[in-house]
DNA sequence: AAGCCGCCCAACCGCTCTTCG
DNA sequence: ACGAAGAGCGGTTGGGCGGCT
């Protein structure tokens, strides 16, 4: 059985804000606060509004000194290094860019920064005569991997559920890998985790390439 | 002019983490 | 120690909009 809903989603208004509630919203936190309660908050107010989205839109929207508009050279790379170091801790990385949201570090990664970056690695891989440029495969031949990792991920995932837990700790998977490649009689196994193997080499060499593309965009500044 | 396509971004969903009784 | 409720987070979706054919 999950958990409850956190709101009576029948009773409740979903999609854009009307500038009425958030008139509302904004003139009721900026005369209470939020009361540390969100859920309550659009009952005090009279907003048929589920909590959680009153707290995106002050937080993503409503809420004082919020910078609009594109991102600066320099939050490119602050945006750019974080993720390398921290992967997609979003929030985070908008606590490093005042004025920034994690909704929009996040949508201008995905839509802008990602291709940005990506462009440049795949420019530098044709010129060094890559012609595979991406992380694995190519578009005419999808990536035979994928069966490979649904069988590995299906194997932990029913040890981990033998085992109840609800994720393999990295030190258990040696002993799983071993135990397959024992019941491995046609040598799939082994061949399937050679696969694995380099496709892990092509990610790391991958981030090494894409580090050093940010390196040469950050020194040409 | 109209239809199509891709991009952008606001908002939602579902999960994990934290707090509190 | 445990479970419930709320807060926070990251992934995903869908609608609006502009450019292209």
């Amino acid at each position: 059985m999950g958990r409850a809903p956190c709101c009576d989603k029948a009773n409740v208004k979903k999609g854009p804000w009307s500038p009425d509630e958030d008139a509302k919203l904004k003139s009721y936190i900026e005369h209470h606060g939020t009361g540390g309660n969100w859920i309550a908050l659009p009952h005090k107010i009279g907003l048929k509004r589920c909590g959680k989205s009153c707290r995106l839109r002050w937080l993503n929207y409503l809420r004082p000194n919020l910078k609009r508009g594109g991102f600066s050279e320099e939050e490119d790379d602050i945006i750019c290094r974080l993720f390398v170091s921290l992967g997609s801790r979003w929030s985070v990385i908008a606590s490093q860019l005042p004025g920034r949201t994690d909704n929009d570090v996040k949508n201008y990664w995905n839509t802008r920064l990602k291709k940005k970056l990506l462009g440049k690695h795949a420019k530098g891989a044709e010129a060094k005569g890559d012609d595979n440029g991406g992380i694995t495969g190519s578009p005419q031949q999808p990536a035979p991997i994928d069966h490979v990792r649904h069988e590995l991920d299906g194997r932990f995932y029913i040890d981990a559920a033998n085992h109840g837990s609800s994720s393999v700790m990295p030190s258990t998977v040696p002993c799983l890998v071993s135990s397959w490649l024992q019941e491995d009689s046609g040598g799939q196994a082994l061949q399937c985790l050679n696969d694995l193997t380099t496709e892990l080499d092509e990610i790391l060499r991958f981030n090494s390439l894409m580090y050093s593309s940010m390196s040469d965009a950050t020194a040409s500044i």
